[in-house]
Formats: structure tokens, C-alpha cells, sequence
RNA sequence: GGGGGCGUAGUUCAGCUGGUUAGAACGCCGGCCUGUCACGCCGGAGGUCGCGGGUUCGAGUCCCGUCGCUCCCGCCA
């Protein structure tokens, strides 16, 4: 059998010159000049060029005329340093070569369904063959780092005397909040198990069981629709602590963010973090996770427009507007129109400034004066208008923003920035259900001045709640929770969910805050979009070693698959839809 | 549930207003090649144009349906 101890290609360099090595790993590609064969040879430390002579090794040379991509390889020679001309500036290994004295073939490989170099093969392609995937640089690079990540917020929250609690995958169903994944429980029949959407009552329960400080990096489920940035099992830093001091807490949090950007790609960040509250960053960012690398704030015109000829302008509740830094052109703002709709505009009403300072606009003509004076359109910039309820207009232009932010550049002006969004709304009604519903979830405590009278107005009510922005993204949130079994039962009042509902769903919490509960608190953070946002990457597919594509499917395994006959019977489900006439 | 985009060789794509044998690059196979590093040169194989139907003398191209993928809205306490 071979012996194992190999050297690792890609860190070789002048100084190991005249050493003998042997090398173990892929062939990234190969160049059969007849004689000699050039192979870059790729292992878990990069890339070094292997080099077969016939005059020097006859046998090495055969057998490299029979590689080709992704062979697997053991190679021993020596390590030659390369003459000047040679020397590849493009690989960290450029100046050596290692001159083959035997060469091993220890596993060949078909054909490959796609070349790894392609930076753009299908999606489905790649997950098909996904160890494959796996083996392009940037792939390799994003699972590194998110084992580093991992490891680096471990460090942070065991040193910070936090301890890891694992708690069960098989949980209860919740009637709040996202679908649940439903799993049968055959021991019980007709009975079923839920997968957790995030352990927020077990890690409550272990801080009441005197755990004063628990963390885990729980995977978390939930059944709704896919999106680039938005999938079924997701990771996440989960954290609780009793009696929890706020500024304690969200430094803790700093930290651990600054340690993984320090740790895992060298970034110093500046801490503290800034902080908004809900209401100042939807004044004027129009969203709860405004991205902070560019300004392009909203402006409100409503007072200015009261008396507007502009019947639309004069009927809305509210006239708000943002000042995009260039002019546009009649088909790019009909785009632009398209994409306020699809966010729920009626309509998106301009004012283009052309550089001569001339405007160009379909209700400039309605326009008085002091409107426009209010607006102070300035040469080269185009006034992009929303005019309906607050809400709404909020919704538009912080899509807007966040829109031409990106296709502006916009994005580019500062690498990282990170903020706080805090005090937000406690409920928010729901027209559908026609009833409140927690805006965070319902274990959610109300802002101290709330306490009393939060049920009383329900839509102007707190939370002491806090979420962590990163670039636009929401990569934590968190809240301080209701430890008074009174209080929680008068927050489940107001959601609607009866006294025997509360009793059935949630009354060992009930129980439990009733005997000793202390006052606790915590905060969750996404540990695949907080891996997005740091490696740069734009679909959390690539940030995740096995994810599944849009519809759910996994098009490796081929899950989720039918199920036999004989296991639905032993737990008693009887399909009403065929299988092979589904999907 | 809704909207946009896409579907042609193993992969990435081209294929104009319908026209007879559907192309390119990479990959694959064979040959040549001792300094390449996206090696080069010569030759070759490889296609249910997603699927079904329709219009037409003729459909990759036009129409209808359907399936799949993708991005977005809804949804995601």
C-alpha cells in the first residue's frame, strides 16, 4: 500500500528547491507536447506544474500521456527551479516545477459533464454533479471560509462564557409564523412532529433552566417559497442569555461580527456599529434594512404638494420622491415605472433635469412654483416620485433605492456597512386574517414604556427588538422577551389565539415562565447570508455545500423522492394525490 | 398563486425576415509535437433543436398547450 505522507504541491516554492517530494492530487489540466507532458497538478493547497521527461523517466511519461482532467494522481520527484523565461507569474508555485521521476494513476475520471473553469453552467448542471462543483476555487474557497466563520463565532461566544446546547430537530408544530415542515410520527400515528423554524422556545426554556448564557449554530426550517437569497434549511447563530443587559449584548454581537471579518478575510471594521430606529430608517431609507453604503435618502413632498394642481399628488396621503444623480431616458423610466408597479405603485411620476437644466416631465405642467422650488430639481438629476399611503411609498422608493443603488455603482462607495435598526413596531395588522400579528414573533417583550398599556394600541406599540444590517441585508435579529407568564398570556390575547389554544400550543412556556423565569434576551443571526454578504456572492446557493434548487429539489439525490407503500401504511397516510401524476 | 427571462451537441452559445446537409468554441476520440502553462497543428465522432399539437409545399424559427430551470411579487412570526 502507498505511503501517505505527501507534501502539499501548492506551498512549494524556490526554497524547497532540490527537495524530493511526493505529490497527491487532480489533474486541473494537462499539456501532452509528445515528449514531455506538463500537468498542473491541484490539491487542497493550490496548484504546482509536474513535469514528465522521457530522457529522465521513461515510465512517468507513459502513463502522463494517459491523463486527462480530474485523474487522480500520486507524483514523486524532484522539486527544479524553473530558468527566468519559464517562471509563470500567475501561479504562486510559477518559479519551481517538480521533474517527475514515478508517476501513479490512482483514479481516473469519465469524461466531465462540464469544464470546472466554466463560470456559467447551468445551475441545475452544477447541483447535479455538485462534488464536482465543489471544486472550482470559488466554491472551495466560500465552504473554507464558512467552516472558519463558524469556528471564529464559537471562539467568540465560548470565550464570551456562552455554552453549546443542541436542542431536538424533531419539535412541535407552531401555529405562528412560517409553514412547517410536518413530519409523521409513526409511533403516534396520525400525530407529527415539526421541524424547528428556530429553537426561540427551547433556548428560552434553557435560560429558565438557569443556562444564563446559551448559544448553538442550529439549522433551522421552514416551508416557504425559494429565492436567490432565501432557502428551506438555513443556519443560524442562535443566542440567549438571562438578565440581559442590552449594550452588553449587541457589543457581544459587534464583536463577533468584527472577528469574523478580522479572521476570515482581514477586514478591520469600525465598531461600535451606528443605529437607527424602525421609524428614522424608513423616513429615510424607506426599508428596516436600509443598505448604508450610499446615501440616496428619500425626500418627502407632501406638505409641498397639499395644493397641487397634480391631482394625484394632491389626493395622495403622502408624496415622497428620490433624487437619482443622473437623467434618464422616456423607455429607461417606463422600466423603471414597470418595476414600482410590480412593488405596488399605481404609477411613478418624474421629473427629469436635463444638464442644460431644462425639464422634462408629463406633470411639470401641473406644477406651481413653490412645487418645484420645493423639489429643487438640479441639472442632471431625474425625481423619481411615489404618491399613495406612507407605507407604500416606502415600499416603492426602497425598492427604488436599493435598485439604483446597484445599477448605479452606488454600492462600490464604501465595502462595508454595517447598522442597528431598533424600536420596532410590535404588531402590525394583518388584512387577510383581519387580526394582529407580531412583527417579530410573539415572545417578544414591549419597549419598557409599553409594558402597561402595549394591547391598548396595538398599532402604536414598541418592541424591544433589534435587528444587525449588513449591506442591506438582515443578518440578525433579535429581542428581549416576555418573562411574566401574565403578559405573554395578554400578547397571545391580542394575536387572536384563545385561552385554550395558548394552553394547547404554548402552555408549557406558560409553566415555565410561571416558576422562576428570569428576565432573558437574545438575538439570531443567518450564518449563510452573513457568509454571503462576506465572500461577496449573490445567491446563497453558493454559499452552502448541498443546497437544493428553486422548487426544493435536490437534482443530485433526486430528493425529495415518493415514499414506499408499506412506510405510509405503517404510518398511516393514505396519499390523495398520485405520486407520478404530481410534480 | 402571479409576473419576467431562458430551454439548440457533454458544456457555453450562434442560428437574420420560415427554405433544403443545424454551426462555433471548449470538452471527447485518433494522429503529430521536448518548454508548455487557455500549449499548438491535422483529422474525426457527437443533435428527438425540452415535449405535444397546429399553421405551411416546407418549422430550430410562427401559433397554442405543456414540462423544466431561473429571477422577482405574494408568502417567509
Amino acid at each position: 500500500m502507498t505511503e501517505w505522507r505527501t507534501a502539499a504541491g501548492g506551498d512549494l516554492r524556490r526554497v524547497d528547491v532540490g527537495k524530493r517530494v511526493t505529490l497527491a492530487g487532480w489533474v486541473n489540466s494537462r499539456r501532452d507536447h509528445g515528449g514531455l507532458v506538463f500537468v498542473d497538478l491541484r490539491d487542497a493547497s493550490g496548484v504546482v506544474q509536474i513535469v514528465a521527461n522521457p530522457e529522465r523517466a521513461q515510465h512517468a511519461a507513459d502513463t502522463a500521456h494517459e491523463l486527462r482532467n480530474e485523474f487522480v494522481v500520486r507524483a514523486e520527484g524532484e522539486v527544479v527551479a524553473r530558468d527566468p523565461s519559464l517562471v509563470n507569474p500567475n501561479l504562486p508555485t510559477g518559479e519551481i516545477e517538480v521533474q517527475l521521476d514515478n508517476l501513479e494513476i490512482l483514479s481516473r475520471s469519465t469524461p466531465l459533464p462540464f469544464q470546472l473553469d466554466d463560470e456559467n453552467v447551468d445551475d441545475q448542471v452544477r447541483l447535479r454533479y455538485r462534488w464536482l462543483d465543489l471544486r472550482r476555487p470559488k466554491l472551495q474557497r466560500n465552504i473554507r471560509l464558512r467552516g472558519q466563520m463558524v469556528g471564529t463565532i464559537r471562539r467568540v461566544m465560548e470565550d464570551a462564557g456562552f455554552v453549546d446546547i443542541q436542542t431536538p430537530i424533531l419539535w412541535k408544530p407552531t401555529p405562528e409564523g412560517a409553514r412547517d415542515f410536518l413530519v409523521p410520527a409513526r409511533l403516534q400515528p396520525a400525530h407529527f412532529y415539526a421541524l424547528p423554524q428556530s429553537p426561540q422556545i427551547a433556548k428560552q426554556l434553557l435560560v429558565i433552566a438557569g443556562f444564563e448564557r446559551y448559544y448553538q449554530i442550529a439549522i433551522c426550517f421552514r416551508d416557504e417559497d425559494l429565492r436567490a437569497d432565501r432557502v428551506q434549511e438555513i443556519t443560524q447563530l442562535d443566542v440567549e442569555m438571562a438578565f440581559p443587559d442590552y449594550e452588553f449584548l449587541l457589543g457581544l454581537m459587534e464583536r463577533m461580527v468584527k472577528t469574523v471579518w478580522q479572521t476570515c478575510i482581514g477586514v478591520e471594521l469600525e465598531t461600535p456599529f451606528p443605529r437607527l430606529t424602525f421609524v428614522e430608517s424608513d423616513r429615510r431609507f424607506g426599508t428596516d434594512k436600509p443598505d448604508l453604503r450610499f446615501g440616496l435618502e428619500l425626500e418627502d413632498a407632501t406638505a409641498a404638494t397639499r395644493d397641487s394642481q397634480f391631482g394625484v399628488f394632491a389626493g395622495a396621503e403622502t408624496v415622497r420622491f428620490i433624487r437619482a444623480p443622473r437623467t434618464y431616458s422616456r423607455s429607461e423610466l417606463a422600466a423603471l415605472e414597470e418595476f414600482a408597479k410590480q412593488w405596488g405603485a399605481n404609477g411613478l411620476a418624474y421629473i427629469v433635469a436635463d444638464e442644460s437644466g431644462e425639464l422634462r416631465s408629463p406633470i411639470a405642467k401641473f406644477l406651481s412654483e413653490d412645487e418645484l422650488a420645493a423639489f429643487a430639481p438640479k441639472p442632471g438629476e431625474t425625481l423619481l416620485f411615489a404618491a399613495d399611503t406612507w407605507p407604500m411609498t416606502s415600499r416603492v422608493l426602497g425598492a427604488l433605492r436599493t435598485k439604483l443603488g446597484d445599477e448605479l455603482g452606488l454600492t462600490a462607495e464604501k465595502e462595508w456597512a454595517w447598522t442597528w435598526v431598533t424600536d420596532f413596531p410590535m404588531f402590525e395588522w394583518d388584512e387577510e386574517e383581519q387580526r394582529w400579528g407580531a412583527v417579530h414573533h410573539p415572545f417578544t417583550r414591549p419597549a419598557r414604556e409599553w409594558e402597561e398599556r402595549f394591547d391598548q394600541d396595538p398599532g402604536s406599540a414598541l418592541a424591544f427588538a433589534y435587528d444587525l444590517i449588513g449591506n442591506g441585508n438582515e443578518l440578525g435579529g433579535g429581542s428581549f422577551r416576555i418573562h411574566e407568564p401574565e403578559m405573554q398570556a395578554r400578547v397571545f390575547d391580542l394575536l387572536g389565539i384563545s385561552g385554550d389554544e395558548q394552553r394547547a400550543k404554548f402552555g408549557f412556556l406558560l409553566d415555565a415562565l410561571a416558576m422562576g423565569a428570569p428576565p432573558h434576551g437574545g438575538i439570531a443571526f443567518g450564518i449563510d447570508r452573513m457568509l454571503m454578504v462576506l465572500a461577496g456572492e449573490e445567491n446563497l446557493r453558493d454559499t452552502i455545500a448541498f443546497p437544493k434548487n428553486q422548487a426544493g429539489v435536490d437534482p443530485m439525490t433526486g430528493a425529495p423522492s415518493d415514499a414506499d407503500p408499506r412506510h405510509l401504511k405503517e404510518l398511516g397516510i393514505q396519499l390523495a394525490i398520485d405520486p407520478n401524476k404530481a410534480r
